[in-house]
DNA sequence: ACTGAGTGGAAGATATACGATTTCGTGCAC
DNA sequence: GTGCACGAAATCGTATATCTTCCACTCAGT
């Protein structure tokens, strides 16, 4: 489900045959925790029993968690020690904003180089997506949102443009489990749209205007969550 | 010259007060010796030298570097070591076009938001640019550039917004010594360019309107850039 | 009971030590 | 003279050890 092209900024995993250093693998068991959602947010990391886990000492723990806390996904205090970050309701919205913006962005800048079987595999996860709500599969949902977008923004050639994506969607993973992370009265629209924006590709339509549909369809999620939750003053 | 507000993912640098942790103070030295440009791209960053230069042991200086590795001002190679991230044509124009877009966003986001102080702020900003490059005074211009923009998105209520400029800025920065950070026939057209911008701020022109003034302004740097060799130690 | 100083344990921060990997120079064979 | 092999130095990777800090709990004293 990572982008189809290399990313320069995220950081090397190194070359695949050879073994991946120790820390490597500290952070890879985290994140993906952290994303799946086994360690949820407020989980306390504790370097030493991490380092018993993976049979390593703590140093290397200390490096990857460092790397998360870059990130974003873990908070650190001096002395205190690390834990998942939590998501609340602001930053929820702020990171769906964000990448309404720069998913527009890329979106369109991506506009005039998408091939046909990029939008075909693009509307064919579309019509999955279709598929999984008459399964009543939200988590499959979710799943295939995700790549229906990234499907999309890996087009744009602007990596820097891509790593910032890659980093909002990491955030975002934390609350795919909980709750909120989908909102049922968004789910029809949100494929409806999804033909929408390819249809306005196919055609070659103007990218500002492929750029304000792309917005639009992302903020058009936060802000059903917020109204679910609580009438706007 | 830093956000008037506090950044939730930019890693907490700990309260004033107290002693940093070495670690931080590694990171915090690194990070202005490459951002000052004592260390330019390519510069080799030896663990071990660099602890005994901050008489600390390598723990802390390793810790450092993933942090950078993060932010992508240094990369790092297994078994090799880290060195200053290199930034190419590519990159460069990558994170100016990026920028230019959220750059656009935080200030239409912003755009209903600025008090009258704010935007004399900025216009008291932009007259000394003037003056700087009347006085001939390319370091004072481009700090000032850097000022005038953040005083501007800084107003924009998006934190992740506000984090991705941070860290576009702080890649940027690496290049900020070179000669090519300074495009001169850019000068005078960018002062006037952010006159119009807080011109239509204060005249309250629609958000979009200033989206794309600001994304205008900001790409209009890159065209006129020129690639030179950087030299390599 | 309430408050606050003392105290012990848990966990983080850092130093040191040693093993692993790469790099680079040197010398020998061809 | 060229190229390969070997080895030493440099540097990274990780484990272990030690010191510090924080937190929770206890136990006077009021």
């Amino acid at each position: 489900m990572s982008g189809r092209r290399p990313r320069t900024a995220a950081v090397a995993e190194s070359g695949g045959t050879i073994a991946p250093s120790k820390s490597q693998r500290a952070y890879r068991l985290l994140h993906d925790r952290i994303v799946d959602g086994t360690y949820s947010p407020g989980f306390r990391l504790v370097l030493d029993a991490i380092g018993r886990e993976l049979d390593m000492s703590v140093v290397p723990v200390r490096e990857a968690i460092r790397r998360l806390e870059a990130e974003g996904l873990v908070t650190f205090e001096r002395n205190i020690g690390a834990r998942v970050a939590e998501i609340d309701e602001l930053e929820y919205h702020d990171t769906m904003e964000t990448l309404s913006y720069v998913e527009g962005a890329a979106i369109s800048l991506a506009a005039g180089l998408y091939s046909a079987s990029d939008v075909a595999a693009a509307r064919a996860i579309n019509d999955e997506m279709r598929q999984s709500l008459a399964d009543f599969d939200p988590v499959r949902f979710t799943a295939l949102n995700e790549a229906f977008h990234r499907q999309l923004t890996d087009v744009c050639p602007n990596q820097v443009l891509g790593d910032v994506i890659d980093t909002c969607w990491k955030r975002l993973a934390r609350l795919r489990q909980s709750t909120f992370s989908f909102v049922p009265n968004r789910a029809v629209p949100a494929i409806d749209e999804h033909d929408a924006i390819l249809g306005l590709i196919e055609e070659g339509a103007d990218p500002r205007r492929i750029e304000l549909a792309v917005r639009a369809h992302r903020l058009a999620t936060p802000d059903a969550y917020l109204h679910r939750t609580q009438p706007k003053p």
